[in-house]
DNA sequence: TAGATTGTTAATCGATTAACAATC
DNA sequence: TAGATTGTTAATCGATTAACAATC
């Protein structure tokens, strides 16, 4: 009753009202996006030995309203202490059981410059179980070269790899110029995620998500409202 | 009558509905944060040499709701041309007049690592108008050494540079380790915008905000929506 | 007990969507 | 004219917020 799925029942009139249902329905993409921010701070709140955390904490931390935070959570079940707060631990298990993020997934890096060497070095991705199990780039001069314990290869064995290695998600870190074209060698190969830090407008089939990541669009943003 | 700032009037009821007004009010986070979205897509696709673009294919790269895009722009005029789609030239002009960011801004950089000179490297702060006008790294080897057009400094100058240089906003390319420390020399600087890339989770003030750009967390939505 | 924080309700607000007349 | 796309309405859905009893 704590921590197994809570499945809906006619007693909740709740459960059809909102999207939060824990099995067979798709989470709306708010609650989804939300349930990822939420992990992501809870991930690094853990590194930092921290056991327990309010949903005011979170709130602070996500700039999502307390309120929401616990109405996210009570969707699936009671996972909080009333005058304590959750339990970091067991939130991190429920939400990725929710998000069904708990396995490895393994991705592709495009572009050995300093972008490329940053996201490979990172630990924001393994945090959350990516592995870049490849890194490629067309300048011969870096081909072979290790960056961390990954060989840098040739683009042209995109193919190949893919399918050796299960690859879900293609990360573009490459000049803006060469973005469509290796987007369009990652279609062919299947692969149906692309995460783009160029700032080229890629054209893809519709079953294809193509996030494009724009730190200077926060940044006006968070201007705007400081200049008014 | 087509590009002057319109005054909402007691003819328009929608005006008061929505919280798209042009003078006096501020934006709503949404409308602020869509606006600033399509100002990245307009300005790549100026450079492309697009000279229109309908709502239809700003939706295609903002995933944001064709429908809701006329909205957001017809609160504030009427932009487009029917049966044609919007200039882009002017849709950015008008754009940055609603956010208000038309001039320069210096934003100040700590850290020059890979991630820090692949910021300092890339086009997209210089795009909207954001100068890095000052690095900083606490690694003796690097001061002195030059990142593009800019000395890489000592922290321990980033007192004087912050008043010298009216720097709005700081970025934090640092280690997770040492970004607390940072942050807080920036608040006591005076710095009312931070953009942290660490995974650190910051403790600032109630006026200072903090932009935590988490590319693992769209990653991990994505994800989702890939696995059901 | 006293203080804190969850879980939940109800009311309001903004976002989403379909539809379509206006018009380029 | 014919085709396309805007500007706008109306209906629905999800997010936000305040409030507070339950309870740790």
């Amino acid at each position: 009753m704590t921590t197994g799925e809570r499945v809906p029942t006619a007693v909740d009139p709740s459960a059809s009202r909102d999207g939060s249902i824990s099995s067979g329905e798709r989470l709306s993409l708010g609650v989804a996006a939300r349930l990822s921010r939420y992990l992501q701070v809870l991930t690094q709140a853990k590194k930092m030995g921290k056991e327990t955390i309010s949903s005011r904490e979170l709130s602070d931390y996500t700039h999502v309203n307390p309120t929401q935070i616990r109405r996210d959570f009570s969707g699936f079940g009671k996972f909080g202490k009333r005058g304590v707060g959750y339990n970091v631990d067991a939130l991190v298990s429920q939400i990725r059981k929710i998000l069904r993020t708990s396995g490895q997934h393994n991705i592709a890096l495009f572009g050995a410059g300093h972008l490329g060497q940053a996201i490979a070095s990172s630990d924001i991705f393994a945090d959350h179980g990516f592995r870049v199990v490849a890194i490629f780039d067309t300048d011969r001069r870096k081909i072979g070269q290790t960056v961390g314990p990954t060989k840098v290869r040739h683009a042209s064995e995109l193919r190949a790899v893919v399918e050796d290695e299960d690859i879900v998600v293609g990360v573009l870190a490459v000049p803006t110029a060469a973005a469509q074209s290796i987007a369009d060698d990652l279609v062919e190969a299947g692969v149906k995620i692309i995460f783009n830090y160029s700032e080229a407008l890629l054209q893809v089939p519709p079953e294809v998500t193509v996030h494009t990541s724009s730190p200077a669009v926060d940044l006006l943003y968070a201007l705007y409202f400081y200049l008014t």
